[in-house]
DNA sequence: TCATATACTGTAATTATATACAGTTAATTT
DNA sequence: AAATTAACTGTATATAATTACAGTATATGA
């Protein structure tokens, strides 16, 4: 991470854990408090180091006016293991995934039922994030309604006519015709899965 | 979500959006200025309406001190959907995801290469959530390391000897033993798939 | 009908917070 | 050797922010 000082990270890590327990970003008071100093300067000075090292961004005269660069929060992806090497080690940092860690912007979660996605991945009570939408591209895993049911489907769209695919070969294609009561709900853009078992 | 007026809801709602935008909550000058009031204590108002509803905790003398209760913030889960509502309709929804959705505290993520443990629905691109470990329960999925690689697999013990499984029947079982060079590195905890193609 | 909740305006005071300025000490760079 | 950076203490001040109090008005439940 950039160039920082030992404790310049220690100040970094203090707004982060700061904001993991409380929600937001502790005061100058409050970071002079955990780390021991006496003077509140002493953690200006710090906030001033970061931002200037481009870690750290500052609201001027706000209130706990802070926010780490994402690039540095959230929990770090370690890539590939250098031989020999601890795993954890600052070198085999990708990147640093952000709190809501999906690339695009998610509405809301749906609970996966069945097996019906397995060949891709997606399994028996896993959150699958869905955008909302009416409109699909050809080949998108999508949340479509069927009359009263709503599936997980991947959508194609051939010579006019839609049909709605499995990912699991025990299932077949859904046809779509004027009688399916077919509906798009949105189109799927992660998964979470909360545990693995 | 419990019994909020619609104000009460747009004041949750700003909160919300000011934690997503910022990264931090709004004073009551900000809310106010939002929503068009012109005196704050309209603000201060709604906060303690929500306060005793139980949506949001206060911290007193704070600056900024507002959280908003877990079970209500974050993006919905859309569980079963009832016959002919609209997807998202609110009595749809299972609970609230947080921002950090997997279950277990996660020290790292990393990226799965290779399908080797696709029949649970692990492939690659994948981010595993991991926990730090050096021991395992029998049959958990861990990270192990062999030498200079490290593997995700399922770690089976039987007789005092450890095996690691992968969960794709095209991979053989791994026998570990003195000369295998193996350690643990951590526990599998959760899965994020940034997208779905 | 009386209490209580909702939904505000307006004023004011205390406290919380950011931030500038003046120093000190030690280590590192030029 | 001089300048810069890092890492603080200590003081002070302006402003940011919480919060109490006093109202007004409407709606709702007991």
């Amino acid at each position: 991470m950039i160039n920082l000082t030992e404790q310049q990270f220690k100040i970094f890590d203090v707004i982060k854990g700061h904001v993991n327990d409380y929600g937001y970003p502790p005061t100058r008071a409050e970071i002079a408090k955990i780390m021991g100093f006496k003077s509140v300067n002493a953690a200006e000075s710090h906030i001033k180091a970061l931002v200037k090292k481009g870690v750290l961004l500052k609201v001027p005269d706000s209130s706990r006016g802070l926010k780490l660069v994402e690039e540095y929060s959230g929990i770090p992806i370690v890539g590939r293991v250098a031989a020999g090497s601890p795993i954890s080690a600052v070198e085999n940092i990708e990147k640093y995934i952000p709190t809501n860690p999906i690339s695009s912007p998610v509405d809301f979660f749906l609970r996966v039922k069945g097996d019906s996605m397995k060949d891709i991945g997606i399994i028996e009570n896993d959150l699958v994030g869905v955008k909302k939408a009416s409109t699909a591209e050809n080949g998108s895993v999508v949340v479509a309604r069927l009359e009263e049911e709503v599936t997980l489907k991947r959508f194609v769209q051939e010579n006019g006519k839609i049909k709605l695919v499995s990912e699991n070969k025990n299932y077949n294609d859904i046809l779509i015709d004027q009688n399916s009561g077919f509906s798009l709900e949105g189109i799927a853009v992660g998964v979470v899965r909360e545990d693995v078992l």
